[in-house]
DNA sequence: AATGGAACCAACCGCCCACGA
DNA sequence: GTCGTGGGCGGTTGGTTCCAT
């Protein structure tokens, strides 16, 4: 059998039916390892990660075919995102039929969504520290992948032996494993001990002021994740107030360590904003915990408004 | 109907880690 | 102990589709 070198041209973009036949023809044969076997056999032009890429995310079966997220898998992914942080393919483990890529979309989708949204709505601003606080304390207890799939079991058995429970689908599963119980979400004027609310890393950041001063000078700006057409308007010259568009992960991720600043815009232009950002950033180790980002900022400073 | 922006999706890249030689 | 390799994962990019104007 003729077998490909290894400088061989890889082929890449979008995967053809005949080489999707051939991927799983492979995976019939061989199982679902040794990836790096159909490029040396030469069965495909693809590189070993690639096979796999396109048999975990689109080959293997059980995928769910409607991509779409519902509202409750949204809800489920920003709670285990608070949970867990941006560690897709653990929160991936909760959507059976769902890839880590599909969690990875919605969130990156979603987030730009909840940025744009929230430039709508600025008001009262607390420092960055406040920020990463809440999302540290909005966390929510998670199940084990396992656990929660035990539970999903269950419920789809609750469900079936009492119908006239409609309520039942619409709870968050993972904060509230028996959903009518939830005093959130079933009886919200309750007088009832406080539950963590299914945290929005956005919108559960106070909005912004109108004017602000950010002290000292943000450690790390995430210019460069802006992207194509949607990013245009902002360097073709309208460096207007808070109009920079967001990076798809960077301010998803508290333990990042490289907080992204959006409101460095804010009152300034374009080139005092670059000017502001350090041209030299601390290496990623110096950063060993949030605690270390934390003590590395002040509170910003709110310009009074008289 | 045309257009532009937003949303969605597929796939690549780079880093990291486990494991065997 | 080290090195190479395969595989996993998070981040990123680019293309396509949808939708509002």
């Amino acid at each position: 059998m003729k077998r490909k070198s290894a400088t061989e041209k890889m082929r890449k973009g979008p995967w053809s039916p005949e080489e999707d036949t051939i991927l799983l023809e492979h995976v019939r044969n061989n199982g679902a390892r040794n990836w790096s076997l159909v490029s040396f056999l030469g069965l495909l032009p693809r590189t070993g990660k690639s096979c796999r890429l396109r048999w975990v995310n689109k080959l293997r079966p059980g995928l769910k075919k409607g991509r779409k997220f519902t509202p409750e898998e949204e809800q489920k992914v920003l709670d285990l995102q608070a949970q867990f942080g941006n560690k897709w393919a653990t929160i991936a483990k909760y959507f059976p039929g769902r890839t880590d890529n599909d969690v990875k979309n919605y969130w990156s989708i979603h987030c730009k969504r909840l940025a744009r949204a929230r430039h709508d709505q600025r008001g009262p601003l607390i420092g960055i520290s406040d920020q990463v606080a809440n999302l540290k304390t909005n966390a929510v207890s998670v199940a084990s992948p396992e656990e929660f799939l035990a539970s999903e079991e269950q419920e789809a058995v609750q469900g079936s032996n009492s119908k006239g429970n409609s309520d039942s689908g619409t709870s968050s599963t993972i904060l509230d494993p028996q959903p009518d119980l939830n005093p959130i979400l079933h009886n919200p004027v309750q007088n009832l001990p406080p539950q963590p609310a299914p945290f929005d890393p956005i919108f559960d950041l106070p909005p912004l002021p109108e004017i602000c001063y950010l002290q000292p000078k943000p450690r790390s700006v995430n210019l460069s994740q802006d992207r194509h057409r949607q990013s245009t308007r902002f360097f073709e010259g309208e460096p207007e107030v808070g109009s920079m568009d967001l990076g798809q992960t960077q301010l998803t991720n508290p333990n990042h360590h490289c907080l992204n600043y959006e409101d460095g815009l804010l009152d300034s232009g374009l080139d005092e904003f670059m000017d502001s950002v350090p041209s030299v950033l601390p290496p990623p180790e110096e950063f060993d915990d949030l605690s270390d980002i934390l003590d590395s900022f002040e509170p910003p400073v709110l310009k009074s408004p008289h």
